[in-house]
DNA sequence: ACTATTTATTACCCGTGGGTAATATACGGG
DNA sequence: CCCGTATATTACCCACGGGTAATAAATAGT
């Protein structure tokens, strides 16, 4: 079945016995991306600290050189993908347009998250392997991002891009197809996470949008706004915005000094 | 915090000390009530047999009179949340109508059914904790209501009553929402199941309904059938169908002869 | 009433895996 | 070159909880 010899898999920085003298957060990193993906693989239960180690050239004490324990990293995991929803969140606020507009570039940005390992971990996890304290952030985290969606909504509604509807449900509903991408989607199948993001896009907001979706036909409805909402569809553009996807994360990956880092003796 | 002398919750066949001479099935299904409903509110691995069994006013061991061990009891609370789905698409793939009309029974039966602990039970497990067996068989059952979906809405695009579009994404956007409603929905909200049935079915269909949805404007674009397809949204009457919600349920709680039923000696 | 069968209880086992203590090795600075 | 610190390893602990064996209590049949 399976033995010993990994094959050096993805990059470790533990390379099996030579140089180990990475800085200290990429090693954090290191371990987070292996848990992560484990923890998705197999299961926060099913999976253990032996194997996390194990795939990192590494033994299971040698991570409380970096962590507290198992729930943490699970904590930390979340956290990564916390912050990527943020920046999501950030980016949609701040750009011009209607709130149908806004809403629909969250659904894009969110909706690629979930196809990731650390989008997929805001929803695979059970909230329950928390920790009291962390628990608590989490749910308030959740919380924002509920109502970014909302607010979305609600804005689109007074600005006449979006139906009449109950925002909440509305809400609800969106964000549940979105989730879901977490819990079904896989890298390697037909389509790219890109091109499900843009689909879904397309595909959730078209019952309550006001403007006509497709191409043409801009019927004239609505009031106010409404400028670069999307270039109308194409194929598989170079996505013109990879300006940066990073705006918080990326703070995370240079600064990075907060947060609790390990056994503090 | 808590201490013996349970209330003698819901109700559990073991009274206390006196007459335990129910039928064994009744049990059967006590335990298994008990457990849906302490898997979901502690998760799998949270719950203890322990604790379900002091909830009945058992010990332990005695639950293995009626299962294997934990993960079968996993997979009947599971499987009897298949049965309920299968009763939903039953009804629905027999009942006359266009292919959106049936894809809208299904959502407010389906969405009703994600407000029950059984329902729940379907999408909020980790089928990794089944033996391999049961997953199959699980795994076999989630690919058939799939196709439940996936089906109706081909049909609807074929008999006209659906725009046409991915039949794939879109059952698993509308699935995607419904299941999720087990993940938030919980009883003594705002909203009662029903309701959130109802307001799905319709926030679900109207991006891909080539009729308008609300009341007037039955626009005449369908060719064939589309009957009593929706009596215009009555605030809340006394639901009209409550005829027979169980087919195969109904089945099981009376004659119920198969199934491993408890340590074979 | 006596016995066979079912169903429950008490007492126990033990594998698993998170977590820790003691210790060794590598690294960087004076 | 030596020492302090950071980082890793080996060896171990032990709580938890699923599962079992032995046994007692209740029930049904004749």
């Amino acid at each position: 079945m399976d033995d010993g010899q990994i094959p050096s898999s993805s990059q470790s920085p533990w390379l099996p016995f030579e140089s180990r003298r990475r800085a200290r957060d990429e090693k954090r990193e290191a371990v987070l991306r292996t848990a992560v993906a484990l923890f998705l693989e197999q299961g926060y239960h099913g999976a253990t600290l032996n194997e996390v180690a194990r795939r990192l050239n590494i033994t299971k004490p040698a991570l409380y050189n970096y962590f507290r324990g198992k729930d943490e990293i699970l904590y930390e995991c979340w956290s990564i993908g916390n912050e990527l929803v943020d920046d999501c969140i950030a980016e949609t606020s701040v750009s011009t347009g209607s709130g149908l507009s806004k809403l629909r570039k969250l659904i894009v940005r969110y909706a690629e998250l979930m196809t990731e390992d650390y989008g997929k971990s805001l929803v695979r996890f059970d909230l329950r392997d928390l920790s009291e304290d962390n628990r608590k952030i989490v749910q308030t985290a959740k919380r924002r991002i509920d109502r970014a969606f909302r607010d979305y909504i609600a804005q689109g509604v007074e600005d006449g891009s979006v139906k009449p509807c109950d925002a909440k449900l509305a809400a609800f509903a969106i964000a549940g197809s979105l989730n879901w991408i977490g819990h079904w989607f896989q890298p390697g199948g037909e389509m790219t996470g890109r091109a499900v993001a843009e689909e879904f896009a397309i595909r959730l907001t078209e019952g309550i949008a006001t403007t006509a979706t497709r191409k043409t036909a801009q019927k004239a409805a609505v009031p106010a706004a409404e400028k670069a909402d999307k270039p109308p569809r194409n194929g598989n553009a170079p996505r013109e915005d990879e300006s940066e996807h990073h705006t918080r994360a990326a703070a995370r990956a240079a600064g990075q000094s907060k947060r609790a880092r390990g056994r503090l003796r």
